[in-house]
DNA sequence: GTATCTGCAAAGGGTTTGCGTTCGA
DNA sequence: TCGAACGCAAACCCTTTGCAGATAC
């Protein structure tokens, strides 16, 4: 079991809340704190908004999941790739495409004319994915 | 008088809170909403926390402003550049300098191919700018 | 004169914190 | 066993809203 051992490493104690959220945040959807909050109490009744907190802001911090400022709020989901990157964020959905390219990348040259120096940055696409485009042209057929 | 026009145009009034909201905004650097109120109240005293975000939000409507989601809250600066443009903004002054590129320009082949549909992004870069580097430097050789 | 704009006060949304209790290792 | 993690309640910050009175045009 790989989340049990990191959890170990870093000691961090696995509690029924904490795999809840985990479960919650399965599936390549990326969810607002209160999708999750909704979706951890469906599967166990009683968990608090502080503790969903708590443990996002923790799981940000561990690197097992990212958070997005999307246009309307904070988005969460699962980590999948190690390396720094970017994504495509659908907004029906909440699946999240993970971009090939940082822009910085490319812009290295004119910060450095400017003596700019980078300490954070963002960048989100969001949009419509292909399934929920699809989607949607079948419903406005009817 | 170009912005008394503007508001002629769109019948809006130049009201003294919004001539000392925009005053506020002059200089190339990027403010919070509460440090806008303090200089807007140093300027005319009285002004309130709702005719400032009324008219922030008007201002960024009309495209006078710029309204950017930085890591700790929302920044408003002068629009001074009227086509689609992001922004390199240093945490110390808050000033901001506009970046030649959009980074979709370069992802419209990675998205199509995805098959995404992009209706909005978001792209800022933040840091320390060239003066304030400087000023540090001086600054810790005390 | 009148619609637009303001100040006030209150509410709103999303998130965080302190504290006493519970529970995983 | 015992410190980490929880639930609860309250506070927090930033922003928005309804309304009655003021003001630009």
């Amino acid at each position: 079991m790989e989340i049990k051992e990191i959890f170990r490493d870093k000691g961090l104690r696995l509690t029924l809340q904490r795999r809840a959220i985990l479960e919650a945040l399965q599936g390549q959807g990326f969810k607002t704190a209160l999708e999750l909050f909704q979706e951890v109490n469906r599967l166990h009744p009683g968990i608090n908004f502080s503790t969903l907190y708590r443990n996002l802001e923790l799981f940000v911090q561990t690197g097992l999941i990212c958070r997005l400022k999307g246009p309307e709020g904070a988005l969460y989901g699962l980590r999948r790739i190690s390396k720094h990157h970017h994504h495509a964020v659908c907004k029906m959905c909440g699946a999240a495409y993970p971009l090939s390219r940082c822009p910085l990348e490319d812009m290295g040259e004119e910060l450095q004319r400017l003596g700019f120096t980078v300490t954070e940055h963002c960048f989100e696409v969001y949009g419509i994915c292909e399934n929920c485009r699809d989607h949607m042209e079948e419903v406005s057929r009817c």
